[in-house]
DNA sequence: CTGAAAGCGCTAACAT
DNA sequence: ATGTTAGCGCTTTCAG
């Protein structure tokens, strides 16, 4: 009989891991009022006496806050959703297996860490799903990635809050819609005319699809060769790659094989770039020698490839920060100075194009 | 006048976008529990006729439940967190950039998705800070990366929900924990042993530290090394890289320098391998006709490459999505047969290492 | 300076 | 077969 329990005693160490606002209150003898008050710094009106008390207890029992109470409570999650409109046959449903995307959500993880909130990534074919995602853990802001404008106009249908677009290109200009995206059309345009400077004549694009970012690098591509003078044939020239791991090695082969026709090809990515040369090479076709090839991204593929490869330079981790930074600033109510941001894009030039004028 | 507002109709599409089940089961005259129960087809007790009325409306008004007060009042949350302590001064802070975190993030993400969880992820230089994080969103379940047993026990403290370890070496076999891991030091000691079998002997270790992982990768090169009769120095021929942008380029130098004094270099990784391939030759230093390289991971940077670089093949997306398989086992409250899941490391013989018997 | 109480949206035990 | 109600932990208004 040498304890005595005082039910009004409570000891959560022992009891659960997890304190709330309300039991230390009452340990304390105060309103949980009091205590919340502490929590937030709204301790204008609370004695110097009381705010030590809470916080020794606050500290001492280590308290952490239930968010999905707050949440409740106050109508926002400090949740940021990061939607992906993506393709099951691109990089084996892995999204982060793309050196781009990977440095970009990289670079939006940290901004977002380093800003206080959190991130939650919803990947889907299926716009539809996407929004159901979205909605449900109600999101304070919203990232879209790779998302085309008639896929938008659901979004926002049911999703109101700040929302900051990357890589994303509409038909017409939407006034208040925030962009923060890349000079892709120049970026391909420059490009080309530089293969041309070197010579070529013959060249041929190849891309995954046609729409969004890949659909401006195409356009930039052939404003070059129209200024050139070249005909492009978008049914023969137009390269199009099945990036399915059932599909790739056919795709290929007929990539391979077309390539006698050209003396360059530009690729749309990096990856491609890398893996076109890679293919080639294994069918005995060696570049920049028998064909050049370019890509675009400038990551470590092409940097650190042999021969390395000549592209074109964007920032994705750079992308993902100005996004965020955007966003914050409407979250916060700001006014967004710059609705679109198009970051540079700069020609690399290495040593997988062949200058056939010397 | 014309127009008559009837409180007790509430037609949500034109008040707010949200719908609640109250608000659903007040315009159907019924209960909010009929509604709810209808929503986890717990229609045992339900009439056909209402389920298809209840049906109908949450079509209808496009609910969506608010995940908040479902947690709340469930005490769970569909989340999984992935914790990672990380290093700011590697790959400047943006934890995807790496290749291999990369993948195996990806690999988590799409096992994730597919088994209807939502993935948080926390970084952190700092386990406190790492712990906070995880207490606060209440994560069903944790995937820990880079753990070290000190660390381990700070956050079993706080947390206890499923967990499993990805990459983590205990110093005591503990019996209940889950890991799911690679053989790292098979992985060296192979891949060391064929550097051996090309007539190497004077053979470096590159990485940027000794812990976890790659002290793994390091015993087994020693062991290899060891049996060969072949004395190591760990003052002088352990090559220590820093990988903050600040010191990268001085570091390279220092190893650069250092390398007349081997035949071949050892890399943790195959970034490290590339990067240092790529230094020696803008020294003039050519791979691996001057000095052999071998890396670890066998991701795009090894295969890509030009020499391909030789290195120990894993698959992280693997990984990633057995560990997710693992956790959620756990979250179900099944048996784990295997606590520590080593997945096989296989050396991948490609150009970079030179054989000096012939 | 402090406290009582309502309410955020949902679930589940317990009626009926 | 359906409804009532308490409660999850927190915030916030309003009263003292």
């Amino acid at each position: 009989m040498g304890m005595v329990t005082n039910a009004f005693v409570i000891d959560v160490r022992e009891v659960s891991f997890m304190i709330t606002i309300k039991e230390i209150a009452q340990m304390l003898g105060m309103s949980t009022t009091t205590v919340s008050n502490v929590i937030h710094g709204k301790t204008k009106e609370v004695s110097q006496a009381t705010i030590e008390k809470v916080e020794a207890a606050l500290e001492e029992y280590n308290y952490i806050p239930n968010i999905s109470a707050r949440n409740l409570a106050q109508n926002e999650s400090k949740i940021i959703g990061v939607a992906m409109r993506s393709r099951k046959d691109k990089y084996d449903d892995n999204a982060l297996k793309d050196p781009f995307t990977g440095e970009l959500i990289g670079g939006i993880e940290k901004a977002l860490r380093h800003s206080g909130y959190y991130m939650m990534i919803y990947i889907s074919e299926d716009v539809e799903e996407l929004v159901q995602h979205i909605s449900l853990w109600n999101a304070d802001g919203l990232l879209l990635l790779g998302i085309l404008g008639e896929e938008w106009r659901k979004i926002k249908e049911r999703y109101k809050k700040p929302t900051v677009f990357i890589d994303s290109y509409f038909d017409k200009e939407i006034k208040d819609l925030v962009n923060v995206g890349l000079q892709d059309y120049q970026g391909t345009y420059e490009l080309t005319k530089y293969l041309i400077s070197c010579g070529h004549r013959k060249i041929a694009f190849m891309a995954d699809n046609c729409v969004g970012v890949d659909s401006e690098r195409f356009k930039g591509f052939c404003q070059a060769l129209n200024e050139a003078g070249i005909i492009f044939d978008p049914k023969k020239d137009f390269l199009y790659h099945r990036p399915s791991r059932a599909e790739r090695k056919q795709s290929y082969d007929e990539i391979c094989n077309h390539c006698n026709d050209y003396t360059a090809v530009v690729c749309v990515s990096d990856y491609y770039a890398v893996s076109l040369i890679n293919e080639l090479e294994a069918r005995g076709i060696s570049v920049p020698d028998d064909i050049s090839v370019a890509g675009f991204d400038d990551n470590y593929l092409s940097q650190k490839h042999r021969p390395a490869v000549t592209t074109v330079h964007q920032d994705p981790e750079l992308k993902g920060e100005l996004a965020v930074k955007q966003l914050i600033k409407m979250i916060k109510g700001k006014r967004i100075k710059e609705h679109s941001i198009m970051l540079p894009a700069e020609v690399m030039v290495r040593d997988s194009v062949k200058n056939l004028n010397k």
